[in-house]
DNA sequence: TTGGATATGTTGCTTATCCAACACTATTAA
DNA sequence: TTAATAGTGTTGGATAAGCAACATATCCAA
């Protein structure tokens, strides 16, 4: 396979399928989207749909991925440190995320999507983290940012289950206690 | 070369060019469109462009017809004869199809893209003469067919170049001269 | 139970697309 | 003139996409 990112044909294709697939998801629920279903839609032959995915939950996983990359990545990736500003962007970023595809995939595997976007947020914070303190902490840093990121998905999800709240009242009284684990010298 | 309306790749790479070289022909001139520029815009490989058309001018032709096919032949397809509904709406198709697409590549192309939009005229006019009259005059019917494709193309051409009137108010008088060769015994 | 229908992965072969390179032409500038 | 630049059209070899066929699994109705 040569460079999926390079060759046009390639990036043809995976962007049909990825497209089909959200289109799709519009419509039905993951669990009933087939890989024929999204190979029709894309105009591929099914064949090729194996050629760039190992199934529809390789899709999935590659899917929200981008998703997360154009959406979240692009919102937070300026910020020099985590301060209460990033905390604010990052969480509204991972709720705006959350109501663009996630949501339509979410019964039966709400697991593999936050595992995903944990994933994501985790490789955000610690470079800066690692920017902010002194290199030789890097193995706490690290702790540090799965910490963080466990914790912010945890509050979206909260705040999704229980709206009362608009995003910043919600957010505001925590994070003096989110930055406390991040400032404090481990 | 396989069937180019049945596999995916080349009717999917045959429309990435023609999209392209439209959207070109709404920003530059005919004659300013070069192959690498509809290449690039389709993304696709300069080579692959030479494996479905000869050069930009093969391009055109088929660009045009394929406009043409959309445009005149669905409109023009369910008459049963040549009668004065028929040349109003022939008039109004060649008229139509020529602010679509066909005014965009005109400096100096005028000629071919005539050829082919009468060639196509022809094509609809004759089985429906054929229809209407008896079978042994079919040689005679071929230019009467030809003389009529001519001729709607002539006062296409008179009207653009002077349209003082609306398109009916136009046609309207002249349609009499036109049936009389239609209609007469030849 | 059995059989039909539908979806999943996989495979061998064909074909369209990609890429790099080439020769050629035309234009422009030094 | 010469050299540089940009476009054209072609070629050979590599590779992604298409297609048909197969084995397998699941489900549902007879």
């Amino acid at each position: 396979m040569s460079n999926p990112n390079t060759d046009p044909r390639m990036r043809r294709t995976r962007k049909l399928i990825i497209d089909s697939f959200i289109t799709l998801s519009n419509k039905k629920e993951f669990k009933d989207i087939t890989v024929t279903d999204i190979t029709n839609e894309a105009t591929i032959n099914r064949a090729t749909f194996y050629y760039h995915f190992e199934d529809k939950f390789d899709l999935l996983e590659q899917a929200l991925e981008e998703g997360l990359i154009t959406n979240i990545t692009f919102d937070l990736s300026d910020y020099e440190e985590v301060n209460e500003d990033m905390i604010i962007s990052t969480f509204i970023a991972i709720t705006n995320f959350w109501n663009s595809l996630a949501h339509r995939c979410q019964s039966g595997y709400e697991d593999t999507i936050s595992r995903i976007i944990i994933d994501k947020l985790t490789n955000i914070f610690y470079p800066i983290l690692l920017k902010q303190h002194s290199i030789s902490e890097s193995s706490a840093l690290k702790n540090t940012a799965i910490m963080l990121s466990w914790g912010m998905y945890g509050v979206s999800v909260e705040w999704r289950t229980n709206r009362q709240q608009s995003r910043k009242a919600f957010i505001q009284p925590i994070i003096p206690y989110i930055l406390l684990g991040v400032n404090k010298k481990q």
